[in-house]
Formats: C-alpha cells, structure tokens, sequence
DNA sequence: CGTTTCGATCGAATCGATTCGATGCTACCT
DNA sequence: AGGTAGCATCGAATCGATTCGATCGAAACG
C-alpha cells in the first residue's frame, strides 16, 4: 500500500475520516456548518493520506468559474516597458489577488481560445488584439475594455484624454507657444481623443511621428525631425517616457529645455534619470487599475457597471518655459 | 425557446446533429478520426444553436491539467521595473504561448492555493515568496527555480553570477582599480555568488549598500556614500539599472565616469538614456527565459529535467578606465 | 466466398469535487 | 407529552466534457 498510488481524493478522506462525502466537502469549504468533531476527524484523515485539499479543476468545474482573470496587452515586450502600464497592472493585481483571483496574461500572438477566463480586460492594445474579442463574446466572457474604443457589451473604463491635452495645451499657448509639434502613439483611441484635445488649441499643430511608449523609440523618432527643421518652440508627447527621450536628444543637440524648447509628456509618472521634472498630465494610474479590476470583479458577479472616465490633472514642471 | 436557457453543451450539439457525445467530442477535438461529413454535421448543428467550443473547465478536470503556468515574481510593482525582468518574462510568455499555455501572474501577498496550475516558475524573488512553495510541492505542481537557491524537487535554471562577477573584478583590477564599492542587492542567492566572484579578485571590497534595480533607489542609495567618503575609484553594480543610478548621481556631483570613477553593470539591457555604455556583465535573458520555459514544458510532460546554468559574457563598455 | 483489417461510431465510465433536498436527532416551548 | 425548530449529516444529482473498449460495416485479401 505504499505503491505510487494516485493521488488521494476527497472520497478517500471522507472514507477514512467515517464520514459521507459532502460532510468532507463541507468540512473544506465551510460552506454550511459542520460540527468542530467532525471537522477534526476529516482534517486528521486528510493529513494522514497526505490529501492537499480540493483539486480546484474540479472544483471549478462544479462552481463554472476559473478564478482566473486575462489581460490583453499586446505585445508583452513593448507593453511594460512604460511604467505607466506597470503602476496600472499592480493595481489591478492587487484588487484582483484580494478576491482570491489570479491574472493571466494574454499576449497577441498566444491562442487564448482553450483557457478558462471568467473575465478579460482589454490593455489599450493594438488591432490584432481584437481577433480574440469575438471569441470572448461568444464564449460569454465579461470584458473590460480599458482606453479602448466602445465595443458592444463590454465595460469602459477610461480617462479623459482629450480634456487633459486640452489643459497642456491651452498651458503651452499661455506661454506663447504657437508653433506646436507632437509626438504620437500609434493610431488609437486615445491617441484621437488626445490629438483633438491639442487642436483645440492648436489647429495647426505639425505630427513629427508616432512611436511606441519607449525612451529610445522617442529619440530615433525625433532625431530626424531636429536635423531637418525643428520648426517648433514645443513638443507634445503622449507619455513621459517618450517626453524623456525628446528631452535627451534635445540636449544631445545642444538644445536647451526649456529655455529653446519646451517639452510636455503624459501619465506623470516618475523619471529619475532626468534633472528636471517634465510639465505632463498626470493620470490616476492605480486607480483606472484599481477601477478596472473591481468592474471585472463586479461583471464576474453579474453585477451591472457603468461606464468609468477618469480625471487627470495638467502638473506643471520645468521642462516647458516661455516660448 | 427564445429564453435566457442555459449555454448549449456538446451533448446539446450531438443531439442536434444526430451523433453520439463522444462522435461529437471527437469531431472538436480531432483526437480520432471523423467522417468529414458526420464532422460537417456537427459543425453545423452548434452554429446553430450558438455553441462556442468544449468548456475549458470540463476538459480540464477530464485532463487533469488546466494549461496553466504561475510565475511568482515577488512584489509586481518592483519586479518588472528592470527590461531584464521583462526581457526574461516576454521569452518566457513566448515559448508558453506557443504550447498553448497561459502565464498567470502570482504576487506575493495573494493567495494561489486554490488556482489550477500545470507549473510554477519561482523567478528570482524574496523570502516570502516561498512560503506557498510547500503547498505547491503537496499538490505535486511542477517547480522550476530560476537564480534562486536549491530546493528539493525543483529544477534550476541559473546564469554563471559567480565567475562572471569575477571577470568583471579581473578587468578593474587590470586597469588598475584598487579599491572597490558594490551595490548589492538584497541577500539572496544571486547576490552572494557574485559577491563571491568579486571577492575573488577583491576580497577587500566595500558593500555600499543593497537596493533594488531600480535607478531612483541606487541614486538615492549612492548620494550618501558620494557625501561621506567615496573612497572608492570603482563601483560595481549588480543591475544595469542600479549602475545607471550610480552614473547619474556621480555626474550631479560633477565626478566624471570613467575618468573619476569607473561604474560596471550587470545583464547588457539597453539604457538609451546614459550616453555611455556600460561595462556589464551580459547575461542570456532571452536565453534564460526560454530555457525556463522549455524545463516548465518538459516537467509538465513528465520528462526529466537537468538544471541548467548558462553562461555569461563579459562586455567592455565606457563606463570603467584606469583607475 | 470466407476471413481479416481498419475506420467510423457509439455507450458507458470517469475526472473530483459542490450542492440540493431529505432525514434523523436534539432541544426548546407550551 | 406533543409539536416545532434547527443543526448536522447523508445520498444522489450535477458540472461538461474526454476516452476506453466494443460494435458494426465495408473494403481488402487469399
């Protein structure tokens, strides 16, 4: 009887502990009261075959849950590589880990098909992420949509983009700013949203490029665009990070921020490796996580939700300056 | 039968069609062969009645496996700060993906004794992070260690710390760098392997101080060390990212690196904001995680697994001169 | 023409729990 | 003493598939 036998189950238990098996059940989950003998008995049982409590498939199974929640992100080397994305994935994990449930990440190229999710939350993501979303839809899976475009029975948590650019914006032109550039992200939602909210103020203003959200990408990106003109007294950048790499190869050229060039970023998030702190508009970056996780947790419940658009706030730095 | 009813199950699907269950199963899973026309049939009767696939949870307790991997990182917040970390989990994500497995996230604080996981991957992380790991090893869930210490039952991927540490030692020493510094980080396995390789060649070396990778936590650890005494003509790092921090701290108290002050790195990611390269020891981060994932596969499997240590490579940069 | 082989299909067992409804018992109340 | 709660326990149904072994025909072979 010491053969590599399967493993125990919880009909073991319950046979060597002399009880039925729901008591067992019951005793492990706590879920209608058992009496502390019987407990006993179980536990004791449990630990003498070496059982290591209910087999969550199967649990799972019985209950139609995975306790396991997805998160589309695209690429995953490009997706962390702004802390913005991180501040907001350690909200949503902590919310979600407080409830027991764990967080799968979901890469673009990966078939997610096969895994059970009882919830998804859309990163703002690319195109391609999207292929799944119909699959999702079928399969009946709450989603999340986070500064994504509006998609038919999913919940929408977002921040006000356009009234942020807005602010920088109408702050830069307080200043005498006139001729305005910006860097931009690849066409999104929020990068339209964004981009209205600048041509509020500044019709006019020139696109240099788009990039991704990355220190060295914002560098390649602008490097031409100094060499050719730079007809510019300013720049709008979508994040602080790509904001970091505009200000560094500025200095590389001898130009001086702010006092030839202003410079603005978004998120406000922390750039240590820069002396100066860049004028951006922050974002709530734990709470649209926080917010973002406890509406997937809501819709796992069935529980309705309403929409969410954040607030961000204009902080102004030392890295914009009179025109 | 317009109703709310319940989602249709294969056993819905194999009635409609006129199959058996098990014809109906085969005709989704492919596992044996079907008639192209009973396939065609079948196909077609859950089109119609909505059926989006086998439910995940059934054929995983029917499998035993929930196509599942967890990674424990520690703390999210601090664990992906440093592109190695990420460089590591992206390779890691890919060769899961490919398999068709999932990664999920484990965080320290949560509680993931009642997730299904096929695997757990411990990445380098703090003490506490073990206190699942005896549950993990009563559920019989494959383990693999990465950099971390030897634990019975687990398979170990690491990198060479030791004499890579000791190269980089051997190269100061040939410059003619007497007395050293190092920034640790916090007393783990890595740490005291390197530490042992740069005591090698330095047996005399002061610790600096411990921080985490991360470029504002050596900036502030080393601006102490700079103010007292600075007795040192070169520090070594063990994380570009810290080394990073040094630089930058050492030229806002005007000290030149290298000519002042030789600073070496350690893992050879990018730092697109230095204008210098570092000197670093280069270790296979894609390599590694690729390798951490193909063990996690195998183990999975039922195969045996060796440990593994992978080597690393000494690169020269311009962070580190004469003494 | 009888026999073997092979592919397609089916019925039934199985994965390992949770949970509903029923039952027995004790204790309390009048 | 009779009636009624209420708690602890149990048996059986259920979650939704996968898979083993058996069956049935038709094709291939001697």
């Amino acid at each position: 009887m010491s053969g590599p036998s399967r493993a125990p189950t919880l009909a073991d238990v319950a046979t060597a502990a002399g009880v039925s098996l729901s008591t067992a059940s019951l005793a492990f989950s706590g879920n209608k009261p058992v009496s502390a003998a019987t407990r006993e008995r179980v536990v004791a049982a449990a630990a003498a075959l070496g059982y290591s409590g209910p087999n969550p498939l199967a649990r799972n199974l019985r209950q139609g849950r995975s306790g396991v929640v997805g998160i589309a992100v695209g690429q995953l080397s490009t997706a962390f590589r702004d802390p913005a994305a991180l501040a907001m994935l350690d909200a949503i994990s902590e919310v979600l880990g407080a409830s027991g449930l764990g967080l799968l990440l979901m890469s673009d190229d990966d078939d997610h098909a096969r895994l059970p999710l009882d919830a998804v939350i859309y990163d703002i993501c690319g195109r391609e992420t999207w292929a799944a979303y119909d699959d999702l839809v079928a399969r009946d899976v709450p989603l999340v949509v986070v500064e994504g475009p509006a998609w038919p029975g999913a919940t929408h948590i977002d921040i006000d983009h356009r009234s942020g650019s807005a602010a920088l914006a109408a702050h830069l032109h307080d200043l005498g700013h006139r001729r305005v550039g910006t860097v931009t992200l690849a066409a999104s939602h929020p990068q339209r949203e964004r981009e209205a909210g600048l041509r509020e103020v500044f019709p006019e203003a020139t696109v240099v490029g788009a990039c991704d959200s990355d220190v060295a990408a914002a560098q390649a990106l602008v490097t031409g665009w100094f060499a050719r003109s730079g007809d510019a007294t300013a720049i709008v950048c979508q994040s602080d990070v790509q904001a970091a790499g505009v200000v560094l190869e500025a200095r590389r050229r001898g130009i001086r921020v702010p006092e030839d060039l202003s410079v603005a970023g978004f998120d406000g998030v922390a750039t240590p490796w820069l002396d100066l702190e860049l004028t951006t508009v922050v974002q709530p970056l734990a709470g649209k996580g926080r917010t973002t996780a406890e509406a997937a947790l809501a819709r796992i419940r069935g529980t309705a939700v309403d929409d969410v658009v954040l607030p961000v706030e204009l902080r102004i730095g030392d890295s914009t300056g009179p025109a």
